[in-house]
DNA sequence: CGAGATGATTCCGG
DNA sequence: CCGGAATCATCTCG
């Protein structure tokens, strides 16, 4: 990667583009001594072209009317023959057929100029595709670093959700105690069953519906009231015969009501008055 | 604040 | 699956 890194350096130096300035060749001496090769390549070229003769034309040069042609082929042109050569031998002030092609030193130079061209080029166009693919790289990178961050947020969301959740679904949480009513009508049912405090389900479900809870709590309240009971019969004593008499009062007014024949066993418990498996 | 009360859950045996 | 027993967590009350 540093290698590459000093390779990307090279290429923004180059195209200005690392807020260095790089206008001008004394300032380009402050950058990176990897840039050398790049930045050195129009010294290398005016050290090619000695010929102080040569010196003067340049404006001309510049100037040429083929100058255009030159840049978009002369150069990376063929070495030898056609439209190019012509063309290079144009812009050298010479004419196609003037015999000048045939001059060594300029053949010479000429073919100097483009093996550095190229060598340029491809140098260029290397970096270039490193600078590409280690950006490419550090891009992937940084999609998965935001994967990963992506997919961690969403697990300690869920968690949190989940924690919440279970906290809120979980009555023992917000345990609240039931109504002094809904206590009242259990201790009634209990206190009055007390030899069979076994309740079926149909009882349970009315029990349920009088106390304004789940049939589930009934089952909880029955089971903690039952071991409770058995635990200490003595601390639940006074609590027994005061449901005993309310339940005697209740029962009696209800028998000198009516002997009404609908539902004789109604928020009773079953006609079979042991428990499930005589164990109370 | 702490002890006891209370509703819910868990584990286990039948 | 139901109920007993133990236990947990919260509520209530002095």
């Amino acid at each position: 990667i540093g290698g590459m890194e000093n390779r990307a350096h090279q290429i923004l130096c180059h195209i200005g583009l690392t807020g260095e300035e790089v206008d001008k060749p004394h300032n380009n001496r402050k950058c990176h001594n990897n840039c050398q090769p790049l930045q050195d390549i129009g010294d290398i070229l005016q050290q090619i072209i000695t010929d102080e003769m040569m010196r003067p034309r340049k404006h001309a040069l510049n100037c040429h009317r083929m100058k255009p042609a030159l840049f978009t082929e002369g150069v990376a042109g063929p070495e030898k023959g056609g439209a190019s050569a012509a063309v290079v031998a144009a812009a050298a002030g010479g004419t196609p057929d003037d015999g000048s092609l045939e001059h060594v030193d300029y053949k010479e130079k000429l073919s100097q100029i483009r093996e550095i061209y190229h060598a340029e080029l491809e140098k260029y166009e290397q970096a270039c595709n490193e600078f590409t693919s280690h950006i490419e790289r550090m891009v992937s990178i940084i999609h998965r670093k935001f994967r990963a961050i992506q997919t961690q947020l969403k697990q300690s969301t869920c968690e949190a959700v989940m924690i919440l959740r279970s906290r809120f679904l979980d009555a023992r949480w917000k345990r609240r105690n039931f109504s002094k009513q809904a206590t009242e009508i259990l201790n009634e049912c209990f206190y009055s069953h007390l030899a069979n405090p076994y309740p079926n389900e149909e009882v349970k479900e009315e029990l349920a519906k009088k106390c304004s809870i789940t049939v589930a709590q009934i089952a909880n309240w029955l089971g903690n009231k039952r071991i409770r009971y058995k635990k200490n019969i003595a601390k639940f004593q006074e609590d027994a015969s005061l449901y005993a008499m309310k339940t005697a009062t209740s029962v009696s007014s209800l028998s000198s009501q009516a002997n009404s024949p609908a539902t004789p066993n109604s928020g009773g418990y079953p006609a079979i008055c042991t428990p499930p498996d005589g164990r109370l």
